[in-house]
DNA sequence: TCACGACGGAACGGTCCCGTCCCACCGGAC
DNA sequence: GTCCGGTGGGACGGGACCGTTCCGTCGTGA
């Protein structure tokens, strides 16, 4: 019954809102208001400001994302680099990323489902390739998966989200996956 | 002639407040309020919410911390992370940290005063310790050291504070100051 | 002893948002 | 052609803060 244009506005809305005022200052007024729609628009599909965004956040991790598979660890961590690279890259992410994380920190339900999307998106596709890497035979067997998860998700993080680097020097991708491999083939 | 025990409650009140409901949520009144001092109080000392906050912040980054020199990358390394790893594990610096950074993804000021109370802490003490493996021939020169800062911050943040890890496996911080003096060597 | 200034507290008008309710409208199903 | 339900819009009482202003109190330095 619920028309599906107006259901597709407010989400987009809501993406929107997020990255410019962030989650504790967006206001269910605010969204309608930039959709174009009536806050009862709103109201009737979601109960409140988390719900709405748990919902859209959920959806987010179904996604799953195809891994590389090259043949060698070092390239396969370069090309997941240049994929998240360009993700971050975007201001919707890098701005919405950090808020979301804050609320997680104060919020459980909130802090399940940007873990999920998390381990379906980066975290799955890092798995994925570390497993491919050790049936290879490129890595031991038997270290701490959870470091290696680190060792390759932490430091493009670290540079695009904290340090917020407007943009990474050329060769910067490609030193990172081959700094990374050896770090995760030392094992 | 402003009382300091004053000024020293609303300083703490901030902190409290901070962590427990985040910069965009935090309010004057609220401050006050847990600080057991009038509001005028507060607009004594501070125009708004972010010249308080951008006080604390840039006062943090003034303390300069020891940076270790064990005559090792990899056992300096594994002290910097015993420092870090115990700061992030206070509730307040895991609370506080991606809120700031959020709150900074959106006000530059706020970025400025962030980014230099890193450059002071973390960053400066991984900076010095990058030197002294360079002079000493541990690793080679003329390499990006901002990838190496990188290398280095990234993954304990990443584990600490986005994946929220409650607390790290015995011999983790070992492992990762192995893995990661491995990957700067390596560059 | 006295004056000054910072103090906590309370109130001000104003703004924004909450969640609910009611309205007139309109498009699709029957 | 007539309903019916979702729609945008607006009004509602209530609540939280804003930043300012005014109190009466209290401590301190002259």
């Amino acid at each position: 019954m619920l028309r599906e244009d107006v259901t597709e506005a407010i989400r987009a809305a809501v993406f929107e809102e997020l990255a410019s005022v962030g989650y504790a200052r967006m206001s269910i007024e605010g969204i309608a208001r930039r959709a174009g729609v009536g806050k009862t628009a709103v109201y009737r599909r979601w109960r409140s400001k988390l719900h709405l965004v748990l919902d859209i956040v959920s959806a987010l991790a179904v996604q799953g994302l195809p891994a590389p598979d090259t043949g060698s660890l070092e390239d396969d961590l370069r090309l997941l680099y240049e994929v998240t690279s360009r993700a971050l890259r975007h201001p919707l992410a890098s701005q919405i990323l950090p808020d979301l994380q804050a609320e997680a920190a104060r919020n459980p339900d909130m802090a399940e489902a940007v873990q999920k999307a998390l381990r379906d998106g980066q975290e799955g596709v890092a798995s994925k390739i570390l497993v491919a890497a050790e049936q290879r035979g490129e890595i031991r067997a038997g270290h701490d998966d959870e470091l290696a998860l680190d060792l390759i998700s932490g430091p493009l993080y670290w540079r695009s989200v904290v340090i917020r680097s407007p943009k990474l020097p050329k060769g910067y991708l490609g030193a990172l996956a081959r700094a990374t491999a050896e770090a995760i083939k030392a094992l």
